[in-house]
DNA sequence: TTAGGGTTAG
């Protein structure tokens, strides 16, 4: 309750007292199913095929300038809406159109913008459609075209045609440039070839074909931030500066937000300082990764800071800014504060988008408020003409699922395909775990098999295969489950320590004990570490199982081997000892637990009282209930 | 006129 009072005086008083912080406006394997056994279907579709398809039909103009604007006019439009891009696609097309019948014809430059405008507007394949139209009708084309070309294919994933674009660059006599394998590396990168990517930087260099510049550094740390190699990225920042290529905003910010994601807040608010320092201006971008990074650790106080700094630099927040509050706010359950920023954006002119509202309609269904979150859709986006996302609805279809009302997110999953939307994965994860959280075990096993296995569009992952194994393993069906695991096996699927702390627990729940201690015995075998929930539950099934002293042993073991045992370690291993007789150990490691600071939970208090309730004379049960039940 | 950074889900 303190904390809320804060927070809301930080949000409606900070903002409103700071007026020039709103100063602007505005896996490719898919799986079959038969009987009861589950086979993975290893053919993959590749989707894109952009470049063989040629651009015919222009379709009707909307667009509403004078028909037969001047060259001047025209030129003019073109700058402008290289920066912006059309409103609407068809208006591209139609000037499009308009300048393939322009005699003379209009400049190279002015072919460019207008494909520069498509990129803007992310109509990168309508961009490759038109590029090919222009060297099939012999409209010149110079390297600016042909990066931006390769941009396109790029990102579209389509690398391969990248490079041959590269290839049929060279051979029109131009040279590739800065520019063009900054582009490619981007484009090996983001399709999750850094290999490629690093061989190309490396020769880029050895055979001096280009100097790498500041962009080209920030795409590679971008690159290597994104893959989790944070020392990479840091080691190439040092080097790019030992090569006298400085840094700027953009790198600061890349590094900032990457080191935030990692919760490594300190050392990016050192590099704010750093750039600072060197006279670097932060931007809007910088602020709001901190900002998140921030949020994350309920740092409230700095947020504030930051936001003042901001203020002090003249540097508004802009929607992702504010998004990233409201998001916040909603998961730690302040709703108030969220519908005050939301109000506060409308008020200023910065309009909540898609996000704000699926983040407000995530905020209402943690606090369980799933009719409110549907109102939010039915009504305020509605009104404002935001379209909902897949997101939006998964964020609807998980409110009923948690309030156990599957069949309410069934009807919104089936009204998927009248919005124009496809289900993800997310979506059919949330209704399979509905299914088993509701005990319809039936439904769910015939939900996976007929809707998810047969989908050739859906890519399982660990997390979905995790729910099915639990679900499995909590209903009884051990062999089901294991016939599962094993086909996730041969489908090169590469089960995580999630996985196997499922399948473990599931085992050992069901009598197979043995099969759960070999599992994970043979972790190391398959290069997973136990986490504190693997060592958890075998601690628990040795408990179960009567095996004090194995379970005791592995407790030992799991600190030994740099793994904190936690809350629930500590409450699982003490009541093993209490059903086993064992009142004087439970005692001792009861005080350890409570030296680390943590308690006995609901079910360990219950299970001594239960005890004390049948011995009520035992001397260690009493001296158990002086000490911990009081 | 072409290349690089930030927001929401199971």
């Amino acid at each position: 309750m303190r904390k809320m009072t804060m927070r809301r005086a930080f949000t409606v008083s900070f903002l409103r007292s700071n007026p020039l912080l709103l100063s602007h406006s505005s896996g490719n394997s898919a799986v079959v199913a038969l009987d009861n056994h589950y086979y993975f279907n290893s053919s993959s579709s590749s989707s894109c095929c952009v470049f063989t398809s040629t651009f015919h039909v222009y379709a009707i103009s909307h667009f509403s300038t004078n028909p037969n604007p001047t060259h001047a006019r025209l030129k003019q439009l073109l700058l402008e809406k290289s920066k912006s891009g059309f409103d609407k696609l068809d208006d591209a097309l139609a000037v499009f159109d308009k300048m393939l019948h322009r005699k003379p014809l209009l400049p190279v430059i002015s072919f460019n913008q207008l494909l520069a405008a498509l990129v803007k507007m992310k109509e990168h394949s309508v961009a490759v459609s038109l590029f090919k139209d222009m060297c099939v009708k012999g409209i010149p084309v110079d390297l600016f075209t042909f990066n931006t070309a390769i941009n396109c294919f790029c990102h579209l994933n389509r690398v391969d045609y990248a490079f041959s674009l590269l290839a049929g660059t060279i051979k029109r006599g131009f040279h590739p440039d800065v520019v063009t394998y900054t582009t490619l590396i981007r484009g090996l990168i983001s399709q999750d070839n850094p290999a490629e990517a690093q061989l190309l930087f490396t020769n880029l260099i050895r055979f001096k074909l280009i100097q790498p510049n500041v962009v080209t550094y920030t795409t590679i740390i971008n690159g290597l931030c994104k893959r989790g190699h944070i020392s990479t990225a840091v080691m190439l920042f040092r080097y790019m500066e030992k090569k006298g290529c400085k840094p700027n905003t953009v790198t600061y910010s890349t590094l900032i937000d990457c080191l935030c994601k990692l919760r490594l807040v300190d050392q990016a608010l050192g590099l704010l300082h750093e750039m600072t320092k060197k006279g670097i201006t932060p931007n809007v971008i910088t602020y709001s990764s901190l900002i998140q990074g921030l949020c994350d650790f309920n740092r409230w106080q700095d947020v504030n800071q930051l936001l003042s700094e901001m203020n002090t630099r003249n540097i508004s927040p802009d929607v992702y800014t504010f998004n990233i509050l409201v998001d916040a706010y909603g998961k730690e359950g302040m709703i108030n504060d969220v519908e005050d920023v939301i109000e506060f954006m409308n008020q200023r002119g910065q309009h909540p988008d898609v996000v704000t509202y699926n983040a407000l309609m995530d905020g209402y269904c943690l606090r369980g408020a799933v009719d409110k979150a549907l109102a939010v859709l039915e009504t305020t986006m509605k009104k404002r003409g935001i379209v909902p996302n897949i997101r939006t609805y998964n964020i609807l279809i998980n409110g009923y699922c948690k309030k156990l009302k599957v069949d309410r997110a069934v009807d919104l999953f089936q009204q998927l395909p009248r919005e124009g939307l496809s289900p993800t994965i997310h979506t059919y994860t949330t209704i399979l775990q509905g299914y088993f959280l509701t005990g319809r075990h039936v439904e769910a096993r015939k939900f996976f098999k007929e809707k998810m296995m047969l989908n050739k569009a859906l890519t399982l992952d660990n997390f979905t295969c995790s729910i099915l194994l639990h679900g499995l393993c909590q209903n009884r069906f051990v062999v089901e489950a294991l016939s599962f695991f094993d086909t996730m096996l041969s489908a090169g699927l590469i089960p995580n320590i999630c996985i196997y702390s499922t399948l473990i627990d599931g085992l050992s729940k069901n009598g197979h004990l043995e099969k759960a201690r070999s599992l994970f015995d043979n972790l190391p075998l398959k290069g997973l570490r136990p986490d504190v929930k693997t060592y958890t539950m075998m601690i628990q099934a040795y408990c179960h199982d009567g095996l004090l002293n194995d379970a005791n042993e592995l407790f030992l073991k799991m600190e030994a081997n740099g793994c904190l045992p936690n809350d629930v370690t500590y409450n699982t291993l003490i009541r093993g000892f209490f059903h086993n007789k064992k009142y004087n150990e439970a005692g001792v490691l009861m005080d350890e637990m409570c030296a680390r600071g943590f308690s006995a939970d609901a079910s360990t208090a219950s299970a001594l009282l239960d005890l004390l309730k049948s011995q009520e004379q035992n001397p260690a049960l009493l001296a158990l209930r002086k000490k911990f039940l009081t």
